[in-house]
Order: C-alpha cells, then sequence, then structure tokens
DNA sequence: ATAATTATCTTACATGTGTAGGAGAAAGGA
DNA sequence: TCCTTTCTCCTACACATGTAAGATAATTAT
C-alpha cells in the first residue's frame, strides 16, 4: 500500500529493528538494540515519531508507555529501494550491478555458492 | 583517492552525463543532456559548484566559460556506494540482495542469462 | 511522602538538498 | 554601437536529516 514514502539512513536503522524484533517495542528496548550509535533515548523518539509522521509504524499506548510496531512491510520496501537503487547508479541494469559487485569483491565465496544455486534450479 | 564524499541524487544524475560523455562540459551541454528533468540552467550550475567543491568534479576555463570534468571515478565510486547500500538494507549480505531482487522480479531473463555466464566461468 | 527515575511532548539548530532568481559582465548580432 | 543572449557569481528559501535538550508528568524506590 505505502509507496512513496522516505526513510532517512538513521530512521532506517530503527525499522530494521524493529522488523526484526517482531513485537511492539517502546523507545527503551528499541535503543537497547541500537548500542553500536550512541544514540540517546531522545534521538530515538525522535526518529520513531517521524517514522509515525510517515506512517512506517504506528504506535499504541501500553499505559503510558508507546509502543512501536512496523506498518511498512520490509520485503516490499527493500524491493522498491533496491529496484530504485539500480535505476540510479546502474540505469537499471541488475546486470551491470551484478558485474560492480563482482569485481568490487563485495561478495564472499559462499554469496557466491548460494547465488550459483539459485540460479541452477 | 577520494573516499567518503556524499553525493545527492540530483548531482549523481550530473555525474552520470560527465562519467558518460568523457569530454569536459560546459553547464549548456549538460543541461542539454538533462532534458527529460526540466532543470534551469542555474539549477545545472549549482549542482556542479557543490560537485566541485566536493572534489567530485573539477573545472577549467575555455575563454570565460567553464568546462566541468569528473574527478571522481565513476567504477570505484559506484562500487563503494554499493557496497554500503548492501550493508545497510541487507546487513551486508550479496545472496539476500539477490534474493530480494530475483524475487522483486527486478531481473530480467537477459539479467539471469547473463549472470549465469558470468557464474559459470 | 519525597526524591529519583523514566517517559512523553515540544522545541531547536546546524547542515544538506532541491530548486532556482537576480545582478552584472562579456560576446555576438543587427 | 546598442540590444540581446549567454555566462558566472552570489543569494535564497523551504524542507529533510542528524542529533538531541528542556519541561513536565507519571511512576517507583526509599
Amino acid at each position: 500500500m505505502n509507496k512513496n514514502l522516505t526513510i532517512s539512513d538513521s530512521e532506517l536503522e530503527v525499522m530494521q529493528i524493529l522488523w526484526k524484533e517482531h513485537r511492539p517495542m517502546k523507545i527503551q528496548e528499541v535503543l537497547d538494540c541500537l548500542k553500536s550509535n550512541n544514540w540517546k533515548y531522545n534521538t530515538v523518539g525522535t526518529l520513531l515519531l517521524r517514522l509515525e509522521a510517515k506512517g512506517a509504524v504506528s504506535s499504541s499506548k501500553n499505559g503510558r508507555v508507546i509502543e512501536y510496531t512496523p506498518v511498512l512491510n520490509e520485503e516490499e520496501y527493500k524491493q522498491n529501494r533496491t529496484k530504485s537503487f539500480v535505476e540510479k547508479l546502474y540505469n537499471g541494469s541488475v546486470k551491470d550491478l551484478t558485474v560492480s559487485l563482482f569485481k568490487s569483491e563485495a561478495m564472499t565465496a559462499e554469496d557466491i555458492a548460494e547465488i550459483k544455486k539459485m540460479f541452477d534450479l
């Protein structure tokens, strides 16, 4: 449903947590999962507010505490975003993208093995 | 050499022209190649100025007219950008990216054929 | 019952981005 | 020569983003 919403990098990190955890989360919980970037509580709060304003998450109160749940579909979102990435950088050519990945050694041997398996069906 | 510079979407469109044309270009020439997005002359000019400030292009005067040439290496830039894209969205898993592309039908049959060929070496 | 902690809500502020407009100089055409 | 076109340089302005701080209300711990 929700199509052209823009999620910033920081917001995306929050979404990734929500997608991974599969449960309504409060700010503190999201924060705990994001220990690596030293964000403050209120930073995460702001990001969640913005995500809600964009319709990417919904919130419900558990007592006075707000819990957030993703609304945006992970798979769909990533597919769209990937598609437009390939469009922008590689003029839509998945082949060119693949060549680039290959040359840049971004692929591990395992990636390659798995991909071969995928395609050899 | 030039590593962590951020190129915005609009700036990238300008870079793509410069990369494709392989020659010093003046604003008007770039603009002519960008007929699709209805940018004004000065918009392209601003983008080129910003790109120069970032060190992505260099300029030289031909008479009083400025001509721009890419400094940023296309291949290297795209590889870096792709790498960090995969990092952000797919946690670095090229395989997950590929699965996503596959499912989203972003790949044409030709893409698939070409990729198979690549991997079957 | 206070004090300390925790959560929400509001506000902020610098930097980046999209998208130009206007002033002024130079060059070309009539 | 004078008007028109073309360039460059400077300025602008709204919205997005990263990154919170402060005020205030509610809850918990002592």
